[in-house]
DNA sequence: ATTCGATCCTAGCACCGCTAGACAATCAAG
DNA sequence: CTTGATTGTCTAGCGGTGCTAGGATCGAAT
């Protein structure tokens, strides 16, 4: 029993290290950068040892999503619950928001620009990106508005961090002047 | 004389050809099957013929940007010119972004997703581009509010608008409730 | 010690963007 | 009319991609 236990766990190991180690090469060198065999590469392996993990590359960039939902959820709920008044959650849930994106631009590629043949906003969607969902939904229902849907304010204001933070990071948004547009964004969106 | 000018109209001619095949050719099968090999196929030329018009394929991917950023302007044009009133003409404007991403998804793609070696925003900027921001802010200009600067206030808008189309696109938003959402955010951010 | 199954790697497929060099057509000069 | 240069186009090929078939190797159970 043991040893079938160890060899999991080993196979467990070795599946966060493709993951990490996809995130990493995609972090530093661009998404176009992990190709199979660098990757395979990377992590001491042959290609082929990739492929018994995950169906092809979109489920290792799949994979890389999920760890990012998880941990822009956590940065969400963080930012949120340190500040004080609808107002000022909403401000810092969305500086929060961009601030994942910029500082993690691969990972968020992954979850919202790339296919990683995950499923959203419906019922078989992965727990982690519910769970993402939920958190912007916890501090943003309080200021949808009377007669507005919390679900469809939170998809909307949702929207409008996602083309911020696209467009700028793409380069079609000059950056100097980011925060004045989140200001001008909560300001009109929240209803406090 | 006239001999080369046959020339230089059947080149451009040809030229215009490879940009509409290749705009075809991503709206029926996606982007990822324009490949310089089928393209080449399609315009009964072969391979290194593309080369001679365009630096590589992130040129034609340009072109059909640029082509494509027209076409919106006009779009954006004629339906904010046939609404009366400010709130209306927002709304139009609106409605007649998404709709053309959502008819031109490929062309939209050329635009803002992927990378057509096009500067934005800056002084080197195509004029198609820089026409077609211009046709945003010439009707949001009126709804920005005191004290908000036009240009920022549209960059929000356009930002606001493309986190939509990409979203529901992308199948990151179910699209029933798409007008639902553009409603909510032209009621919220434009000031009437 | 020997089987046998799991595990892993080598080698290769079809495709990609792109380019060098051969070849044919065209034009200007003698 | 015949050259020679220039222009235009194609064939063939390079190094890369995601992915996989099939053989080698190694460890566990008999």
């Amino acid at each position: 029993m043991s040893v079938q236990e160890r060899k999991q766990r080993e196979r467990a190991e070795r599946e966060r290290l493709i993951v990490t180690t996809a995130r990493e090469l995609a972090e530093q060198q661009g998404w176009d950068a992990v190709t199979t065999r660098r990757l395979a590469e990377r992590i001491e392996y042959s290609q082929p040892v990739l492929y018994s993990h995950f169906r092809g590359k979109r489920e290792i960039i799949g994979a890389v999503a999920l760890e990012g939902a998880a941990e822009m959820a956590t940065a969400v709920r963080a930012a949120t619950s340190a500040a004080d008044g609808p107002r000022a959650r909403v401000a810092a849930l969305a500086r929060a928001y961009l601030d994942f994106a910029a500082r993690n631009p691969a990972v968020y590629d992954a979850l919202f620009q790339l296919d990683g043949g995950l499923a959203y906003a419906q019922e078989d969607t992965p727990e982690p990106l519910k769970d993402a969902f939920a958190a912007l939904l916890e501090c943003l229902a309080e200021v949808a508005g009377d007669g507005v849907h919390p679900g469809l304010f939170t998809e909307t204001f949702w929207a409008s961090l996602h083309g911020l933070a696209t467009l700028t990071r793409a380069g079609r948004l000059p950056p100097e002047d980011a925060a004045q547009r989140v200001e001008l964004l909560v300001d009109r969106l929240a209803v406090v």
